[in-house]
DNA sequence: GTCAAATAGTTTGATGTTCAAACAATATTT
DNA sequence: AAATATTGTTTGAACATCAAACTATTTGAC
């Protein structure tokens, strides 16, 4: 059982990790050199449709409201987001992506179906069930770990 | 079809996602409030056992050697890795944790263990087994993909 | 055996990431 | 209207990262 376990997380921190790096490099070798993978990540929580607020994009990645502001000067100057101020309340800013930003939002998320298709590919129907069972699991547990963390 | 690969598509980041930010918080709710994630793994790469060399352990962390030796230089200074010129080869440069270092090394190794446990005894040993080989399969697909990038 | 080339690691300068804290602008409450 | 709360920005400090220049040492060629 301990081996099963010590084998699951190795794959895990394995998978982890050459996905970050397999991201980076793809970056790098694309039309999208200026983009730094954190500053991807960063593209992906704003998303292709509705309009989200820095508050909301910041607590969706993790980060402060103040780490945010500085990631979007950039992207703005690089010319993957706008800033919109909502109409509704002068505080609020929306973000939403540049047409270029959609561009590679899209390139970024077929890199991720990708991998998993072809994971997926390789199993029957029933197997594939189950890994999303595992997954499950995992996703659940970690969602319970974080309501007993303080903020 | 597409919709299973959204699903895991959507746990995977959102379980990657989660793992960051729990420990992150977890370290600084610790006696260990001086460690980044980042030195974490770094922590975590020199591992508990065998010393090993600057270039190992930067290749193995999939950074520069230039980037590991100013971290080293942080982790040293803070107490939590020794530094040992080689008897045999002066240049080389050993890599080890302090007592202190491999405290943290433990406590680190148990989130990680209790996290996939915590999945693996909700599941049945064929159930398990299932979720192993999607893991195998998904991180042969990365092995593959990293091979085809240029270095 | 000596000199050139290769190897291991360090330093440095530039850019990005991150937080906490101070701040500014606007909205809400009293 | 004034006090308070909310939303976002700015700033200073520490870490992360790379490429390139550098130092020290070893290996290889002659």
């Amino acid at each position: 059982m301990d081996q099963r376990i010590d084998e699951v997380n190795g794959y895990l921190v394995s998978i982890f990790n050459d996905v970050l790096m397999i991201e980076e490099r793809t970056l790098q070798m694309s039309q999208f050199k200026d983009v730094s993978i954190k500053e991807m990540h960063t593209i992906d929580a704003i998303g292709m449709y509705q309009e989200h607020t820095t508050s909301e994009v910041a607590k969706k990645l993790g980060v402060t409201v103040g780490t945010l502001t500085v990631s979007v000067n950039n992207l703005v100057r690089k010319g993957y987001v706008n800033r919109v101020r909502s109409e509704t309340d002068r505080r609020v800013v929306q973000l939403a992506l540049t047409k270029r930003g959609r561009l590679l939002y899209r390139l970024h998320d077929k890199f991720h179906r990708d991998m998993v298709k072809e994971t997926i590919n390789e199993m029957g129907e029933k197997e594939s069930e189950v890994l999303m069972h595992g997954l499950k699991n995992l996703h659940g547990f970690l969602e319970r770990t974080k309501e007993q963390l303080p903020d």
